[in-house]
DNA sequence: ACATCTGGTATACAGCATATACAGGGAGAG
DNA sequence: CTCTCCCTGTATATGCTGTATACCAGATGT
């Protein structure tokens, strides 16, 4: 993947000089959309900080759209494992948990997530993991697809909530005036919704909890039940998925097989 | 709220004539956002459509993101109610529905939801109602607020995909062979992402789980689980939230009080 | 009768992505 | 050495976008 003179261009051409790369244009939109969001990443803009001009970036990308696809899969290529495994409980939170702090440091993701997405190998890496963890539940096959699917997407939505709260209150300074500011025309209007007002005089919108840790909760008992429901009380094999035949004495049997044991324990080496 | 001015004007000045109005305006922005997506509604669009010109516009909206505004809380205040209440689970699941069928009615929505959302009357009214069906279940305000915002959340990720997908099969005929072609140049390194083989080989991508229905019993289960755990086994007043004291024989009481039978049944007749 | 306001228009400008034409430099062939 | 061709970067132009500014006709108020 990495050409290695490219690399070397890259990381040692520093100033401007040393021509123009993929690499150098995809950096400069990450940095432009970590700083001032996706919206401040026109061709103009990356051109300008590289210190070439506009259609110089054309010789080495097809258009925007691709530069957008690019960025997106590198910056999900800079990220950290998770750690040894615990269980398909601990192991998805700490997955889901990882896939926020990916989107706050770019935040910008969130803007461009409802487009196509055509998936990079990041991105698959990422899928992979997941679907590890969660085929380790014993469900079946499209459940865990389904499953994988459910917690990606909640992570995705909950980081737009936090990241979107935390702009505004950033911006804006205190946030929480102004949003019960905007709400002063409705007090008007306060008896056509008699819930809300009975909940909001009750403080339920004082210390609102957290909606990433809330739903990640509910999220997972949900799963919880479900696997409760479908799963019968039989181990899986990590690596294959197959029943594994419990060990009448001794320690209980983790892998199907030795060769299944031998190819973990290759897996994990490396 | 309704001008009836304007609004007989609207209704009865048709075809061209009559002047510009910002209902028309806002009807003719919708329309376009339906039709061809949010990227097509332009200033110029509009104006066009209505037959004037662009500037035009600028004498009754005050910009572009005034209008998408106005545009959203519109589209919102025509749908269609949730029938009589049955609990809270399948009452929450029709909101639920309702919800994805409104995205599915105006799926430019979900293309500019990430951003600021300044609510109108239209989305409030919705919010109450959620409200009101989950209040019921007698857990604690803030836990209430919190249900709502993931359930709701939920239906627009879980619509984003839905239409996503519906929009994609659309334009590109069958779909699935796309998405599949894509991962063609993933054979390669096929041997990198050993659980997504395995359950691709299984069958897990064949057939997939309604991502909606799916995600939506997991997070009302993973609800049912919290409610099960927070709330005592007490019911409570629809109206007012208190605690409901059991009748000892005849029909279970469903209001706390005759003040608050007689509210329920006022509210319901209107 | 005159001023002011309202609603619609025409033109202009800055920003955007990108198509097209062109220029210099290096590689390879004759 | 020269000629050609490709690769890379540049300059210019087109057609979008939102919107500022200036203008103009007609209605209304005084």
């Amino acid at each position: 993947m990495a050409n290695p003179e490219r690399s070397t261009e890259l990381l040692w051409g520093a100033k401007g000089r040393g021509g123009l790369n993929l690499e150098r244009i995809v950096r400069a939109g990450i940095e432009l959309a970590d700083a001032e969001g996706l919206a401040a990443v026109s061709m103009r803009r990356v051109a300008e900080r590289l210190g070439y001009t506009t259609m110089s970036l054309y010789r080495h990308v097809p258009g925007k759209a691709e530069l957008v696809d690019l960025m997106r899969d590198t910056a999900l290529g800079t990220e950290p494992d998770l750690g040894p495994p615990r269980g398909w409980r601990a192991d998805t939170e700490a997955w889901a948990r990882s896939g926020l702090e990916f989107y706050r440091r770019h935040p910008w993701l969130l803007e461009s997530a409802g487009v196509r997405h055509v998936p990079g190998p990041n991105s698959i890496a990422g899928f992979e993991q997941a679907l590890a963890i969660v085929a380790a539940t014993g469900l079946r096959p499209a459940q865990v697809v389904a499953v994988v699917g459910l917690v990606g997407h909640f992570v995705e939505s909950a980081a737009r909530e936090v990241v979107e709260t935390t702009r505004i209150e950033r911006r804006t300074g205190v946030g929480h005036d102004e949003w019960w500011g905007a709400r002063d025309s409705l007090y008007q209007h306060l008896d056509r919704y008699p819930t809300l007002t009975r909940i909001y005089e009750e403080g339920g919108f004082d210390e609102p909890l957290d909606p990433f840790e809330f739903g990640l909760q509910r999220v997972l008992d949900g799963i919880e039940a479900l696997i409760r429901d479908e799963v019968r009380d039989e181990t899986r094999c990590a690596v294959c998925g197959k029943v594994i035949d419990p060990a009448e004495t001794g320690r209980p049997r983790a892998y199907c097989s030795r060769a299944c044991q031998q190819k973990a324990y290759r897996r994990r080496k490396v």
